[in-house]
DNA sequence: TTCAGTGCAAAGACTTTGCACTCAG
DNA sequence: CTGAGTGCAAAGTCTTTGCACTGAA
């Protein structure tokens, strides 16, 4: 995971994306959300925030948070609050639905089969609510597979 | 909504319910658990806290919090996780989905309809994952009536 | 030069913890 | 008498705000 040439390449393609969006490319920013579209972790701002501290040991907590905010803005990054109070955040903008465990917390995402599943019901929501809906979240609960061992 | 013997009778099958669930109906959990049905606001712990200070007036936050972590913990009320880091709680403990307004922050309870077309989901995500799903949550963002008619 | 973005520190908001007091069993 | 529950206060955690500094346009 050293490549230079490679991580060169998709930082470039991660600051015009950024700049697409309309926020300047600054190196944070697409550190924040390079962390991001590398795992599929969800993780936490602590986290990200860890993460990045070898690379910019002079990194703030703040900037992670602002960082952030500017991609959740941009319509870039999902924000996902937890039961446990803490955000986690998600490169993939898209709705999707998700997976927790109730014991360890962490977050999967779910095959695109139960996505495809779910957006069917958006027409349905349609006869209740008189307006577009916008976004949908959708969580599942339950024990991952590391969890169920441990019981 | 002052009709005293109406009120003692729910207050009575209220403090039955939490016994069959397992904990002691003090008046403070009666009266938070009492709050949550009575509403369809899905109310914030400052919200509860306020709406009983007329009737309990030495009630602290710190006892609102707790009572509700029972309610919880009991599985008679659900904790909703908002992405502005205030929980908000729902007298009804059984999954359902919720629209919550993008401008105000509203949250209401979908008709029966959705929930039916979304509990079919839960089979198909049994593929995925190699357990029981214990709980699930669904909501959908949106522009509530109100808000739609400011902008 | 100008302004957005960063970094540090402090403040803020919500929630939890510690401990003595009270009351039902 | 015993233990769970309450209330007050303090602490804790996550997040936001204020302000000076820096770097790109």
């Amino acid at each position: 995971m050293t490549g230079q040439s490679n991580t060169l390449s998709l930082r470039q393609s991660i600051a015009l994306e950024l700049r697409e969006a309309g926020i300047k490319p600054t190196p944070q920013r697409v550190a924040v959300y390079e962390v991001l579209k590398g795992t599929t972790m969800h993780p936490k701002v602590e986290m990200i925030y860890e993460a990045l501290q070898d690379e910019f040991p002079t990194l703030s907590l703040n900037t992670v948070y602002t960082a952030l905010q500017s991609l959740v803005d941009a319509g870039l990054v999902r924000k996902l609050a937890m039961r446990e109070n803490v955000c986690r955040y998600d490169g993939n903008a898209a709705p999707h639905a998700h997976f927790v465990c109730m014991k360890c917390g962490r977050v999967e995402d779910l095959g695109e089969i139960v996505d495809k599943e779910l957006e069917k019901i958006t027409p349905v929501l349609a006869k209740h609510i008189h307006g577009p809906i916008t976004d949908t979240e959708h969580r599942f609960y339950g024990y991952c597979s590391t969890c169920q061992d441990d019981s």
